[in-house]
DNA sequence: CTGAAAGCGCTAACAT
DNA sequence: ATGTTAGCGCTTTCAG
């Protein structure tokens, strides 16, 4: 059986509460002998506070709920991987759920959280209709934020600059000397993806450009169907509203024995490590992923401890990574 | 606050005991009308049972710990969720843990996991030192499972033929003319990868050919760091104990303006969904993983359900997957 | 067939 | 400065 707060109690001789005290580090008014003895008793025992009992009288658990959409997707991977990081640091342990962007898995999980405890929630990639669950959560006061927003406006969300981003990749392409470009993705329901669309329409159809644009999931497999129409196009630059999709497009090229950049200019968004090792390398728009899980961590932490705590949308700027995926259009001699 | 179970009695003008039962559905000796009763009243009131408290005297939390060593390996990833996916279908939510290779970390972890009162533990690469760990589980009878076992010989584990993983590829190797071969990785403190390497060398050295042995890191950079040194030597294939390593020497052999498969012959291990996008495709051994997952979770959950039940190690097959890394050596005109 | 009561491990008033 | 007690939400005998 595991050593609980009564063992240590009675080999120090004090009570339950005064172990507690010494425990939680409210120990204000106990001797140091006192301390000493019940530490000594800790140590000897190996005693580990049990949190769930714990949680149970006091509300706090030390534990987090973090809901990606998919952790496959290095982008989430290392996003979680920082959170989860920062989080350990702060002294809480975290729930990892992959919601698969299905509405009502993610709704279950966040009803299983809630069940668990959780001392906050971050949820990446909100599902729309799901702004129920995020009412019962005020209700009961349990302290959440809202990462990679892709759909709905909503308060506690950190997102990064979409807009900026769309426009760096259409000035950078623009530079270049494209003409006809395409836009890859789907912002039917993803509105930081539309904000990406603005942003590279914006610059594009200021200067008389003509845009594509092609709807495809937001995955390898998404790219690469996608592909072939791309190819057939007139485009000679295609701006990826994510890094995973230009994988999947760069796949069918090497199908097809096309010559990147010089058949086709590809930019991404996210810069994933592996946008690094792909041939040629890809352009990119980049995230802040470590600053996002800085913030994130630090302002959730501060709704936990303050409930009056509150911020509305914070954004963070990207940066353009230009590699070896784009270059200029190649020209047919005519 | 949140609807207690005393609400739902309440409202069902029943006992707390009766609404324990209808809920857990042992309520064999129930009128149906008072389940029916119960179940609109939880209806009603949207009733959810907290796991914290039932956990405290059921000992069951539906709860697991997943200790892995790097979520931003894809392998990794992608074992991670498909472990989460089986065990949430059995209704436990997982924690998920990043313990970095890092020995004390992943001994916090598992105090902690402890101290939530899991169900049970999957640990992903366990550090050898930490049998102690593996002790104190035991005596609680807290069930664990050791994945991807890369220290110790020790008893629940699932792990794949490494052996036979190694021999596929020299036998791959050998039949497309190589005469010189390099290992690169890091057996010192891997047991899984020092069988990967046993059955890599039975082959070649039997056939009478040379193992040159590169040591480094089991990641992307720990591959970049060591390619240039495998350039300069005669091996004229490479076998690389994973898929990271041999993403950094890809990228590297980028650099240095290396064609492949021409001047090197790469293969990898792992099949990490990466390998296909690498240009040119990675010749890899694949793993199991979808059938890692299932029988990991299935014999966990037999674990928690019956504390008698007991396996040693299980051993799954590998694959070899051909792809375009891989080639004949490049004879140079003598 | 259902309810009353005890107790899981812990913390937080309230006593002493 | 420390101990006593009640109770967090739930399950589980044991009565009735």
């Amino acid at each position: 059986m595991a050593i609980t707060i009564k063992d240590v109690a009675k080999l120090a001789g004090v009570s339950t509460a005064t172990v507690s005290m010494v425990v939680n580090n409210k120990a204000d008014r106990i001797t140091q002998k006192t301390k000493d003895d019940v530490l000594a008793a800790v140590g000897e025992l190996g005693y580990k506070p049990n949190y769930t009992a714990r949680s149970l009288v006091s509300s706090e658990s030390f534990t987090i709920g973090l809901i990606v959409p998919e952790i496959t997707n290095p982008f989430f991977a290392e996003l979680a991987r920082n959170l989860e990081n920062h989080l350990h640091q702060a002294g809480y342990v975290t729930f990892l759920c992959n919601s698969g962007e299905n509405l009502s898995l993610e709704e279950r999980y966040i009803d299983e959280l809630i069940g668990r405890s959780v001392d906050g929630l971050i949820i990446c990639g909100l599902t729309a209709e799901n702004k129920e669950k995020l009412k019962l959560l005020e209700k009961l006061s349990i302290p959440y934020l809202i990462l990679d927003n892709r759909r709905v406006q909503s308060n506690f969300s950190i997102v990064i600059d979409d807009f900026e981003g769309g426009k760096l990749t259409a000035q950078h392409l623009l530079s270049l000397g494209h003409d006809t470009f395409a836009f890859v993705g789907d912002f039917s329901d993803y509105q930081n993806i539309y904000r990406r669309y603005e942003g590279f329409s914006e610059v594009l159809l200021k200067a008389g450009k003509e845009i594509i644009i092609y709807k495809t999931d937001l995955t390898r497999k998404g790219g690469q169907k996608i592909a072939k129409k791309i190819f057939n196009s007139k485009a000679t630059a295609v701006f990826c509203s994510n890094d995973l999709i230009a994988v999947g497009i760069y796949e069918q090229a090497h199908l097809d024995g096309l010559h990147l950049p010089k058949d086709l200019s590809i930019t991404g968004f996210d810069d994933i490590s592996f946008a690094e090792i792909l041939f040629p390398k890809l352009t990119t728009i980049k995230q802040p992923l470590e600053e996002i899980s800085k913030i994130a961590v630090s302002n959730l932490l501060k709704m936990i401890q303050n409930s009056d705590f509150s911020f509305d949308t914070l954004v963070l700027p990207v940066k353009l990574v230009v590699r070896d995926s784009t270059g200029k259009p190649n020209v047919p001699s005519s």
